[in-house]
DNA sequence: TGCAAATATGTCGTTTGTGACATATTTTCA
DNA sequence: TGAAAATATGTCACAAACGACATATTTGCA
């Protein structure tokens, strides 16, 4: 049921399937790594709506091309306080971004249940 | 009425007024601090509103107690993976921390004079 | 096509965040 | 009041995230 997004976290480095516990993650993990996964996507599109490329937007965080590349893949290495000040230096306001975060409440899935 | 926000941050350990530059924080540091304040408050009033003590929580979230003491003082040591973790532990939707944070986009007073 | 720019992947040494613990301070309530 | 519970502060060893670099792969356009 959740195959394609269990695969997307494989993809990621997030070792979904066999960190100690077979495919043991708590609500909570997989509820941020969502969150990781939809900031990711909201970062990549941001850059190329601006007509940045990584390097361009590297020095603008002062970092580099590849941290940029492993930000917009939604690497396990890559935190959300750097999402976020890479957020701010794109120029994407608090607004924005909270927007952006509240979608990976509602990501794909069939059959949610009320929380 | 609210502490001044230089005072607010220096309670906290964000060394503003000397870190290499004298008060040269970038307006993403800003914003940043600021949005990592409101999370903070966001998650004591969340926690208390749920008659937990801060020993509880941390339990809750795999730590302890002074760790959950330094989330809610907004400490400089803290992370917001770890604020986010907090957030989805204490039964926060995406939806709520999306709204708490768009506040951090409209705080109190940008005085324009430095104090 | 073919070549250059853009992006992705892997690794490394350094920095920063972490849980845990000791202990100090504040709050609560009989 | 005063003692117990809750919260705050300081420190440490370890783990995670970081920027940087080398290099592989993909993309785009002449």
């Amino acid at each position: 049921m959740k195959q394609s997004k269990a695969d997307r976290l494989r993809a990621t480095g997030w070792t979904v399937g066999a960190p100690r516990d077979f495919l043991k993650l708590s609500d909570e993990e997989v509820s941020l790594i969502e969150l990781k996964l939809t900031f990711a996507d909201f970062l990549h599109r941001e850059r190329r709506r601006r007509d940045l490329t990584q390097s361009a937007l590297a020095k603008k965080i002062g970092s580099s091309q590849s941290r940029v590349a492993k930000i917009e893949a939604g690497d396990s290495s890559v935190s959300l306080d750097l999402m976020f000040r890479t957020a701010l230096c794109l120029g994407a306001s608090l607004r924005e971004v909270g927007r952006a975060i509240t979608k990976a409440g509602h990501l794909p899935n069939r059959s949610r249940k009320a929380s």
